[in-house]
DNA sequence: TTGTAAGCGTTATCAT
DNA sequence: ATGATAACGCTTACAA
């Protein structure tokens, strides 16, 4: 590994020098400036980040926290975020939370640890307390929060119009006649899920159905519990005529359930589902899906952090970017 | 942030003490150290990895190339690397190279830079040339190849045993009587698509069947490729009775490509393809996988990189570890 | 047992 | 236009 010394020495100058003429910062010789250029060009010199690092007190790393790395939402997620990072010389450090909100303050603890020069996160379904980012915040560390948020943190956030997906498949669902629509949902105090239930009630108010507490099933990660949250909305005496899931896992988990209890879909029950897989329209049947902008929130996430970190005042306007949802309607859904 | 310094003139000692003290290297004195270690809680010092780095050459970060993240196989790999690499105190750096032999020189380029401790790296499918990769290891630098290997760089190496999976799904298919077993594959010139192919031939000689070079489709990324080659195999006058694909795109297109066709899977053509979702049952008709042990390679790979990262003497043996491959049958190849 | 000083690679400040 | 020096946080000979 060339460094600044080697090259200095090599042509009988000083480290300063070749700094500057490297940088190209104070008005140095050009001909000085070519002979360091050169020679470093030929030595495959690269400025070494670490010494960078120590020096600037900037990493030009990122931090990435999600529940899990190996879902396809997040990984769609990262991978926006990757592509914004690579291309302005920060690199990515990720950590998942597993869902647990103690592997979340460590990784946090961990990623200050490393001196990342900023935070991308999306909460752990089991933190409900926030102390561990509003302390980031208040040394005025940047931390941006995406997909799942809080009101308690005040910072840049990108979630999805999660109102307006949820507004929009339940009105198809009304619109092919159900009237009786099961709200299969995730951990009642998840930013999406109370946007999501508000969609949902939004579009049955304005065909005046009336709300149905009973409809409405929140799920934890155990997956047994979904099971049996099915099987209570089927035992109903009016039971659902169609079934919104608002998560991933709760997709799968309503198809699995009901195909293997013989229901046919959309016949007997229509299903629309919040759902990021890729192959939606391979399954059976074909599968409506709301989804999410994943790829592109994390390009929005990374854009607005790396704006913040690299501006020079730090008065910033805080704001909360609401990208647009797909519903993309297949055979389950279609009467 | 607390440094060093700082302890050390709040408790009227030198660095060097305190760093001492921190570590428990030299005889200290016991109190002094207790001392330090108490202060150095209560004001929750964290050592700068990155003085560390500086001093010690040596970052903590290893770096990963794959060639997409949001790929399911590749996704779990990530997930087991970062396991592994977390519970060692390791952070993992991901690159993508989108298949794309030019980025996955810069992407090695970027983590030299970076001065990434090691490199777990599965190869592009238009990477022929691994000039690169050896001069990292003519530097004794720690590079493991994963998935995609090439005989070329003697290093570790952790695969899937593809030979067995490719083998163990022909003989399923023979077994219900399939003998025109159309085989859908890569790049001819990736180490999986060999080995694939050496698999398959291999379970047909068992059976006596005569291999059919006419059977045996070479697919690139071009998505319209794979639809001509399904097209032609099925207009040989003696067309294929089982479509084996060898790769996800390759499955998820073979059943979209039939499916839009009317074909009858799978009575008229039975389907057994490798991949890596989690959904193949759920798939239309469920869907026979060969499944690659991703977490599995991704947590060996990670092992042995940082084993060999850690390890003292220089003098390795080399070895290429090989996993067990998983066959699914499901309903898309049962007669 | 503890302190001093040099060094890891770089740059900013202050000479010259 | 260029050079010397100090500093970023830490470790480690070497000295005391």
């Amino acid at each position: 590994m060339v460094t600044i010394k080697d090259i200095a020495k090599a042509l009988n100058l000083s480290p300063s020098t070749v700094s500057r003429a490297l940088r190209g910062s104070y008005e140095i010789n050009p001909q000085t400036k070519q002979l360091v250029l050169d020679y470093a060009a030929k030595m495959h010199y690269y400025p070494n980040p670490i010494a960078l690092s120590l020096k600037g007190s900037k990493s030009k790393a990122i931090g990435v926290i999600v529940p899990e790395i190996a879902h396809s939402y997040f990984s769609q997620v990262i991978n926006g975020i990757e592509e914004v990072a690579y291309k302005r010389g920060y690199h990515v450090v990720i950590f998942q939370s597993l869902e647990s909100y103690e592997r979340e303050v460590i990784s946090i603890e961990n990623m200050m640890a490393r001196r990342v020069d900023g935070v991308l996160i999306s909460i752990s379904s089991y933190t409900i307390d926030f102390a561990h980012l509003q302390k980031l915040r208040d040394n005025q560390f940047p931390v941006v929060l995406f997909d799942r948020i809080t009101d308690e943190i005040d910072t840049f956030k990108v979630v999805a119009d999660n109102f307006a997906g949820a507004f929009a498949a339940t009105e198809h669902l009304i619109s092919t006649g159900r009237r009786r629509i099961a709200h299969i949902t995730s951990l009642p105090w998840l930013s999406i899920t109370q946007e999501r239930l508000e969609g949902y009630k939004s579009a049955l108010a304005k065909y005046d159905i009336a709300f149905d507490e009973s409809l409405v099933k929140y799920c934890s990660f155990d997956a047994g519990e979904i099971t049996m949250a099915i099987k209570s909305l089927l035992a109903l005496t009016d039971s659902p005529d169609a079934f919104l899931s608002m998560a991933d896992r709760l997709t799968l988990s309503c198809l699995t359930n009901l195909k293997e209890m013989g229901i046919n879909i959309p016949t007997d029950i229509s299903l629309v589902g919040f759902s990021n897989l890729t192959v939606a329209h391979l399954l059976d049947p074909p599968f409506s899906t709301v989804v999410q902008p994943a790829f592109e929130t994390g390009q929005t996430a990374a854009q607005l952090l790396l704006d913040w970190i690299e501006k020079k005042d730090k008065n910033v306007d805080f704001n909360t970017k609401k990208l647009p949802m797909k519903l993309l309607i297949r055979k389950s859904s279609q009467l």
